[in-house]
Parts: C-alpha cells; sequence; structure tokens
DNA sequence: CGATTTTGACCCGCGC
DNA sequence: GCGCGGGTCAAAATCG
C-alpha cells in the first residue's frame, strides 16, 4: 500500500502538493472562533480533522471524514477511532484501565518500593499512546485558555529551538488527557500545542454563567481579548510525537466548503515546522 | 493554606 | 554499549 504521506514530505508538503491549499484547510475567521469550542468549530464548519494513531496501513480507514472524526470523540466511551487503529491502541487502554484499578490495589505496596521501581511502572504506562493531535496557533500567550483547567507538571528545552516546550496535564484526578505547549522555532508568534487523551469530565468552564458550552473535545474556546485566535488550527496525526521525530504518519480528511475559500489571508506564513525539525538529520 | 509553577533529576527509547 | 533527546516526577518555591 502506498504511503500518501512520504516521510520526506511535512504535512504540509503533502498538503499542498495535493492540490490543496492550507487556507482551504484552515479558515477561522476571529469572529466566528470567538466562542465555539475548538471542536464545535470544526464540526460546525466541517473542514477537515486529522487524529493521531500511528496508521500502519491507511486502507484501514479509507474513507475518513470530517464529520466521522470529529464526532467520534464526542463522549469518552466512543471508540470508533480508536478501534481502528492498527497499533494495538485498543487493546491498550483495556489494559490501562486494568492498570488503573490494579494500581490502586497496590497502592500501600508501591508505597514500600523504591521510587525507581515506580518510575519504572509509571513511564511503562506512557507507552500506552492516547489519541493525540495538535494544532498550531498564532498567538502571544504560550498557554491557550480551551475551557478546562490544566497544571503544568515539566518543561524541556527542545532542541533547535529557543522555546522551551510545556507539559500540562488536566487537573481533573479523573482525567489523564495532556497537552504539550510549545512555540514555532521558525515563528515565535505561533504556538503550537498538542492534545493526548479525550476529558472524562465536562469542562470547568461550563460552570460560567456566561460561558459558551464546553468543548466535548479538547479545544479551544477562545475569548476575543485573550489573544489573537487561531489563524491556524491544524488537526494532525501526531506529527509532532515521538521523540528521534521518526515520520509518523498524517491523515487529513478535508471536504471543500465555500466557508473555507472565505479566508485566504491568515495562513500565508504558516511556518511547516515539522519539516524543519526533519531537516535536522 | 491549598493550588499551581518551577526546575533539576531521573528514566526510557532510539540511533549510531 | 553509549549518548542524546523527550517525557515525567517530585520537592521546593510561588501565587492567590
Amino acid at each position: 500500500m502506498e504511503d500518501p504521506f512520504p516521510s520526506s514530505l511535512s504535512f504540509l508538503d503533502h498538503y499542498t502538493a495535493s492540490g490543496c491549499t492550507l487556507a482551504e484547510m484552515l479558515d477561522y475567521s476571529d469572529e466566528k472562533s470567538s466562542s465555539l469550542g475548538f471542536m464545535e468549530l470544526l464540526n460546525t464548519q466541517d473542514h477537515f480533522a486529522a487524529f493521531e494513531e500511528e496508521v500502519e496501513d491507511p486502507s484501514i480507514h479509507p474513507n475518513w471524514n470530517s464529520s466521522e472524526v470529529l464526532n467520534a470523540p464526542q463522549t469518552p466511551n466512543c471508540s470508533s477511532i480508536s478501534s481502528e487503529s492498527s497499533d494495538g491502541v485498543k487493546d491498550e487502554r483495556v489494559n490501562e484501565e486494568e492498570d488503573e484499578e490494579d494500581e490502586e490495589e497496590d497502592d500501600n505496596d508501591q508505597k514500600k518500593k523504591t521510587s525507581k521501581q515506580l518510575k519504572v511502572k509509571k513511564t511503562n504506562q506512557k507507552k500506552k499512546r492516547e489519541q493525540r493531535f495538535a494544532f498550531m496557533t498564532k498567538s502571544e500567550v504560550d498557554h491557550l485558555e480551551d475551557g478546562y483547567r490544566w497544571r503544568k507538571y515539566g518543561q524541556k528545552a527542545v532542541k533547535n529551538s529557543p522555546f522551551p516546550r510545556s507539559y500540562y496535564r488536566c487537573t481533573n484526578a479523573t482525567c489523564n488527557v495532556k497537552k504539550r505547549v510549545e512555540r514555532s522555532c521558525a515563528d515565535p508568534s505561533i504556538v503550537v500545542t498538542t492534545y493526548e487523551g479525550q476529558h472524562t469530565h465536562p469542562s470547568p468552564q461550563s460552570l460560567r454563567p456566561h460561558a459558551p458550552p464546553p468543548p466535548s473535545y479538547p479545544g479551544f474556546s477562545l475569548n476575543n481579548n485573550q489573544h489573537q485566535l487561531m489563524n491556524y488550527s491544524l488537526l494532525v496525526n501526531g506529527y509532532m510525537g515521538g521523540g528521534g521525530g521518526g515520520p509518523q504518519q498524517l491523515s487529513f480528511c478535508s471536504q471543500s466548503s465555500p466557508a473555507l475559500m472565505a479566508n485566504n489571508g491568515l495562513l500565508q506564513d504558516i511556518v511547516p515546522w515539522p519539516a524543519a525539525k526533519r531537516e535536522e538529520h
């Protein structure tokens, strides 16, 4: 089966090469996005979607379409996406749930163990990859408000980038959604946010009296006065994941929409930074 | 005082 | 086997 996204091409390269411009892919006006969740925007405007999961064989889901993709994560129980993974994600998730239960039972025992052993167990869990997607946002602030509460648990310098990468975890104890935030080294005005996992709880923002409905998936709920809005929104298939920068396949599903044609300027200066990362080899 | 951030250390995977 | 880079932990510091 042919690889639709050769590793020599960035996802932007691929997309432009395939006759669909980024401006067609990504089109959100400030006005439209000001009060809608990110995924809601996608739902509303029916643009495109792609998601993580390291698909070995794209033919297993040749007919992905954005509505299918976007509807899939609406609830934590929905597993249609992961069930399509050929990477064992589904099974791993089941195991993860079991592991969590075991972890509670063994909590006392674990306290007796050395911290090293504890770390080994925890780091093993990170092998189980969650659904992940990332997007770029042109913003002056690093940590974009998305309706959920996050706690920063780490920060690392990124190779070949003057900007550090920040790691956040959802503050809800039952929710293990994580996100990474970093600035593009090529264009410091661009913030790259990667979500991993799905929220298992409603957004705290829903508690606000005038707040818009919370996104049912990690996404954006932008306020006009917060930042310059997401001029760019890329849902990608974990393109920034994985140390070592091994090529991960991207899966875009784009649909033509009149709305997509309305905005041409916002993406003109988007930087194909994943390509830049690959060039380091 | 609880929640969050900072930051150095540690672990793991991967390439050489 | 070793080194590098990414990801996470956890204690200390800071914030509200």
